[in-house]
DNA sequence: AATTATCATCGGAAATTTACGATCAATCGT
DNA sequence: ACGATTGATCGTAAATTTCCGATGATAATT
């Protein structure tokens, strides 16, 4: 993964409108939410809560999906995935040993 | 770990500056860097770059040391694991299915 | 066809972030 | 003690983000 979009996703997670949002997302897979059902658990405006979801969207972390006149939007699994190796090698890849550790831990969840 | 320093941490490493930094102390570790060197590497101002130091090490993702009249930077390996359980842990927790592929892939790393 | 429901987009205000030069504090070398 | 180096902080201007209400576009309902 290149730096570019996992900045884009980095960037796109930090904020906590957009970090509850995704969370809440990965919560509800592989069925969706519908755009109408996030800006209610969101507490905002819908045209406030529209502009987060673009950039969720944007950034490749949400799938929107037509479903009649409803936004059905699905958290993007691979992405997270992604962007967690992309982290990983940081660290791994130039000091493996200080990686173990964290592989281990991530094994047993 | 909290979702509040999640966030910080997605906040802190969602500008490319900031991510840049925290890279390149992970590939210097265990060593660490001076903050001229971090400055240097950079390319921008002392200055603009001491806030986006300041960010970093808010979030715990930065170590500072002192030593002599210099400001030795370190990154938190620690802290990135964290990151990385948080995020598995959305998907791993409520979807174990989700969470297999990803692991299987950050082990051989 | 008219109305309603769902959601994106526009326009603009307020808040925050980013960037810089200048200054300050602390430490080192002379 | 003095000057030089290192890096944090202050003040501030520009850019970006965040938020909202209003409007538009599309699709379902009547």
């Amino acid at each position: 993964m290149e730096t570019d979009s996992s900045l884009a996703i980095l960037a796109a997670l930090g904020h906590p409108t957009r970090l509850d949002a995704f969370r809440l997302l990965v919560r509800h897979e592989p069925d969706g939410l519908s755009t109408g059902q996030l800006v209610e658990a969101s507490g905002l405006t819908q045209s406030t809560f529209s502009t987060h979801l673009a950039v969720l969207v944007k950034a490749g972390l949400v799938l929107p999906e037509k479903r009649g006149r409803q936004q059905i939007q699905r958290a993007n699994i691979k992405a997270l995935k992604d962007l967690m190796l992309f982290l990983a090698k940081d660290c791994c890849q130039g000091r493996p040993e200080l990686c173990e550790p964290l592989v281990a831990e991530l094994i047993c969840c």
